[in-house]
DNA sequence: ACTGTCAATTGACACCGTGTCAAGTAATCA
DNA sequence: TGATTACTTGACACGGTGTCAATTGACAGT
């Protein structure tokens, strides 16, 4: 058990992340995860109670190793509200590629499994906090447009930088993350920004 | 065989609708579907080769009552592209939930579902058409914002339009349709109109 | 009345994926 | 030595889709 071996929990971890990323997040089963991480089928179930859990765990293990919550600290930098806006959309933008993999059979699944929506909706706060700092600065500085309440606004810009809004642009429509990234700052600020 | 009777076929399509109606387009399977027509489960399968088929023959099936495209015609009395934009977000915002129930389960086995994809991009194609009709309008009134192409701007028309916005404002954030479709004409004005 | 056909029925079965269980094994620890 | 831990194998249940064969009942044409 020396601090070199991988623990069979991380390998089973990595080899889901690994499977996911190889096959675009579709048609992995637990007998393709088990066989990747050199186990047994049943065993994976030693180690995760359920497919959900597994998901759940990768996503946690992703998001450590990624550190998006890092990411975001980016933020320090950005003062204005306009910044902050361009910051996020950078970040999460580059962001969304790296985890594709891993949100699609998320986001598939979340309708039918309570315990992956509360975890995406969990996992998607600190995502939901930036947004809101970002359009209570706006409203801070007089230039969040009228009529928007700061909820309002905040669903909004939710909702437009969706996944599924980076996937129809660029999986579907075959936009570059650059044309993403670009179109997507000039869509925010002409609906937030006065 | 009078013209009064309804047909095995059809009264399994109107199951299948209403089903999908009352449980929101999910853990709708072939045993409740045939339960619901009066037939057994196999007898299903004499008139639809599959799930996906029966789906897609449902789309069309309530396609042709609801009509689309009919009200689409609605674009006749628009003139400008102004005019347009805001005659389509109201008859597709109107419309979506009318469908959504349906769209649901189609959208959802999309990504793993080559045969549905197909059909609801084919079913798709008139509202991209009318989304293609305003961009060309308003570039031709020299209305449309610089920068844009046509084929980007169809692009971003389409996917802010999507069901998954309207169901990500709507269903989880509390929207009412009539916020969401006075939203959507202000976010689309602001976004392409000059 | 006989025959064919058509629609639907029943029951059984295959396949896949998830999840569970019991019994066995091999290595490690005390 | 004996207990514990991690994992193995094989079997099985369940739910859902899709297939097949044999059967029934009704309605036609001759």
């Amino acid at each position: 058990m020396s601090s070199e071996e991988i623990s069979t929990k991380t390998r089973i971890l990595q080899a889901t992340w690994q499977l996911l990323e190889q096959h675009q997040g579709q048609g992995v089963n637990m007998s393709d995860i088990a066989k990747a991480a050199g186990i047994s089928r049943q065993a994976v179930y030693l180690h995760f109670a359920s497919r959900t859990e597994l998901m759940i765990a990768t996503m946690n293990y992703v998001d450590e190793v990624k550190g998006l919550n890092e990411r975001l600290n980016l933020f320090n930098s950005a003062k204005t509200g306009i910044e902050l806006l361009e910051a996020c959309v950078d970040i999460w933008g580059n962001y969304i590629p790296e985890i594709y993999s891993l949100a699609k059979p998320m986001l598939m699944s979340r309708d039918t499994d309570e315990a992956m929506a509360a975890a995406w909706t969990n996992s998607m706060n600190c995502l939901r906090d930036v947004c809101q700092v970002t359009i209570d600065t706006l409203k801070r500085e007089g230039k969040l447009i009228k009529g928007w309440s700061p909820k309002e606004a905040t669903d909004m810009f939710m909702t437009l930088i969706s996944i599924n809004n980076w996937e129809q642009l660029t999986i579907e429509s075959g936009w570059t993350t650059e044309q993403y990234i670009s179109w997507m700052k000039r869509l925010l600020k002409r609906t937030f920004v006065d």
